[in-house]
DNA sequence: GCGTGGCACGTACGCTGTACGTGCGTCAAC
DNA sequence: GTTGACGCACGTACAGCGTACGTGCCACGC
């Protein structure tokens, strides 16, 4: 018996193996073994069915937030839970980031994540604020993770690094060694940390009074 | 006379005003008045005149980069003015980012910030790692200002917050008048300005002799 | 027995990217 | 001046796409 959910499992097995290009109504039937329009009792259209797909994918973030642990831990292990499943479906981890989708699906990530902030000490203004920090540097992290590896077997670009003209960019020259290796689990934690202090120290200065705004244009620099 | 250039532009025009999902070969030769198979003879296929799309938008990026202003300003110049492009491309934008384009055009960005970072006193191996940091902010901030205005003129998402059960999600509830509003120029800044602290703050340590790694395993909290 | 509704399916239409062949214009060599 | 080569615009053709529409089967309420 056909059903919304084989559909979306089948999509998104499918976009893992072949990659989401391959992805087709007649594909998706044929993998089921039936008619291309026997799909459309169970899904509207293929816009449909992709969105279904990225959220079946952003469903599967496992939050096992512990409540008694410090709030820094608790946004690191936010953070890692997104980027595991990002790890185990890859390709779909494209799909998900490059269509926008207004569902609750992602309001329960959005729950934790707020409440651990205002753990933190932050307002409600400022925990939206920081939470939108947070989104975009580990949506920006992980699309470079799954974007740089298409097949997600070789790694492609560092080949173009060293055929850089040295002479054009000496920088770049310079710092080809460091650019072309990317321990991707550390470059994640490097940037997670730099984040995790950064509002730390937010937190710190609004415990010790000091209010509102970025308040940065007066940063010592 | 066909050319490649002319055939790239017709296809960012038509992106910004239709959006991505509008561009077919035929389209576009249409718009310039040619036929079809004409733009075989300057571009090897779609796939390459997207890449060719992305190069281009890239490559409008404009650093007035200012040797003399402080490190930090410099950051934040060259944040914005990826950001200006992502505005005035903003569709053209989502593409630039679905694709991982290994070319040349995005090196100039990251000759000037891994330059800017250098002078910040962070070592080689600080500075590619701060870089990724800082592209994953701004691109993961981009992503969500473009992608959330598919149109780019009306607001939509705001009112999915509002009906979000409040009893299922409390916090996200309570937020709501913060989630619903977002001005994406002060949230912008606000993030840069997080990330530029942050790296203010590494800079200071290590110019006072600690060395090494993320460090953070035993930051305070 | 008989509608009625859900579901699987075939057919068909307009669209897509692009391989291939054709014809025309210009320029180099003789 | 003739001829060959070459670049480029273009038409045709084909496989594949999403999906609107119609058809037939089957289970169920009356």
């Amino acid at each position: 018996m056909l059903s919304r959910t084989r559909i979306v499992n089948a999509a998104v097995d499918l976009i893992e193996r072949e990659g989401a290009d391959a992805v087709s109504m007649r594909r998706i039937a044929a993998e089921l073994g039936v008619g291309v329009m026997s799909l459309y009792n169970h899904v509207p259209n293929k816009s449909a069915l992709l969105d279904a797909v990225a959220e079946s994918v952003l469903s599967k973030v496992e939050f096992t937030d512990d409540p008694a642990a410090h709030w820094t831990e608790r946004v690191r292990i936010q953070a890692r839970a997104f980027r595991q499943i990002a790890h185990h479906y890859p390709r779909s981890t494209m799909v998900v980031v490059s269509r926008q989708l207004q569902s609750t699906a992602g309001i329960l990530p959005v729950e934790r994540a707020l409440s651990t902030l205002l753990e933190a000490g932050f307002d409600g203004r400022e925990a939206v604020q920081m939470l939108r920090v947070y989104i975009a540097y580990v949506v920006g992290s992980l699309l470079r993770e799954v974007g740089v590896t298409p097949t997600f077997a070789p790694v492609r670009p560092d080949i173009r690094i060293a055929e850089v003209d040295p002479a054009l960019f000496p920088v770049v020259g310079e710092l080809a060694p460091h650019l072309m290796e990317c321990d991707h689990d550390e470059e994640f934690e490097f940037g997670l940390e730099l984040l995790v202090q950064a509002m730390t120290v937010r937190a710190a200065r609004r415990a010790s009074g000091v209010a509102g705004g970025p308040g940065a244009e007066d940063a010592r620099g």
